[in-house]
RNA sequence: CGCGGGAUGGAGCAGCCAGGUAGCUCGUCAGGCUCAUAACCUGAAGGUCAGAGGUUCAAAUCCUCUUCCCGCAA
């Protein structure tokens, strides 16, 4: 089957290494270009360029999608899979494919439409996600749904973790998808588009903790958020405000304090929420690395949290 | 050279501005108390103050350079 791999993010990498193990092996890679990262802005491949070079795979970083889209055609290409791409497709390159264009979107469609998907469905608070395979139409994730495989989510579970999960089950599903299609039995299940919501792009921003909130809807938070876009607050010591970065675990205790109030038990950092109170475990000061709450108290003395 | 914070016994920090005995909260070890303890009491060990150079009678502290760590921004 020819076939053409579309992606940027490392949640598309054991659907790729797939692909090159078992076939069909793709033509080509389409990819973001490099980006600076980093505090010194070196300018970074994504990691999945870096393993369909070193297999020897045709790769093909345009800043545009649509400018290649004469190179792609020219490969003939009889199905495009995409995956985290980071890019819209237009309509040229919706039509490039003979049989189909597809798309692993990592959630359970039609909830969560959109970039941070992940994040989503542990801040909600969801028993179960998955990955949905689909067609790929103009509208973002809006697509007849192939098939999709669902995974429960943990207590614990982190957006890294589920992150992670998602990924190695990916793979699955993009080969049962192929292998329906491949053989004509894939089916064509429209998506209900009253029952989905769409999920924006996070920023660092979005990681503020409003302590105001619920201390089950903050722990949440915490864990859906890490390692990005992260969670931090505000910390004040000595009347002076310091950003402090917020990690899992964090545990709620039915305890009354006012919002961002300060009770250390034992040096077990408690902070009041809007409704019962959290203990947070693990955090990283201003300038520092990341430590354990009690460490942070061993040095510091923080008087209140702002909500 | 994008902006900023930091490096002080094993951990987290204060001391620096106004140079003059290495300090705090813990940890570790020993002893004591206790039915017992992660609790309490007493004591001890543990530091080239990131590195190099400079100023000075004297530098953790002031000046210059270097290395490393971190946050923001992108």
């Amino acid at each position: 089957m020819r076939l053409i791999f579309i992606a940027t993010g490392d949640i598309a990498l054991p659907s790729f290494r797939h692909l090159l193990e078992n076939g069909p092996r793709p033509l080509a890679l389409v990819t973001q270009p490099d980006k600076p990262a980093g505090r010194h802005q070196v300018l970074t491949p994504p990691a999945i360029k870096l393993e369909a070079l070193a297999a020897g795979m045709t790769v093909y970083q345009p800043e545009k999608i649509g400018d290649i889209t004469a190179e792609l055609a020219a490969l003939d290409p009889e199905i495009l899979v995409v995956m985290a791409y980071g890019q819209i497709l237009r309509q040229n390159i919706l039509t490039l494919a003979s049989r189909a264009i597809i798309n692993l979107h990592a959630s359970l469609l039609p909830k969560y439409r959109g970039a941070a998907c992940i994040q989503a469905a542990i801040d909600a608070g969801d028993a179960e996600t998955g990955i949905t395979a689909m067609h790929v139409v103009r509208e973002l994730d809006a697509g007849d749904v192939i098939l999709m495989k669902s995974i429960p989510i943990a207590p614990d579970e982190t957006g890294g973790s589920l992150h992670d999960r998602l990924a190695d089950l990916s793979p699955f599903v993009l080969a049962e998808a192929l292998s329906k299609l491949t053989d004509g039995t894939a089916p064509r299940i429209p998506q209900d588009d009253s029952a989905s919501s769409y999920i924006s792009k996070l920023a660092r921003e979005d990681g503020k903790i409003d302590w105001s909130r619920d201390a089950a809807a903050i722990e949440r938070r915490i864990r859906a958020y890490d390692p990005w876009p992260g969670t931090y607050t505000t910390a004040i010591e000595g009347g002076k405000e310091k950003r402090l970065k917020i990690f899992p675990p964090a545990t709620v205790v039915e305890q009354t304090l006012v919002p961002g109030e300060i009770s250390i038990i034992d040096e077990q950092l408690t902070i009041g929420c809007g409704r019962h109170a959290l203990i947070v475990t693990s955090l990283q000061p201003d300038g520092g690395k990341r430590m354990s709450a009690a460490d942070y108290l061993h040095g510091r003395k923080p008087s209140s949290f702002k909500p």
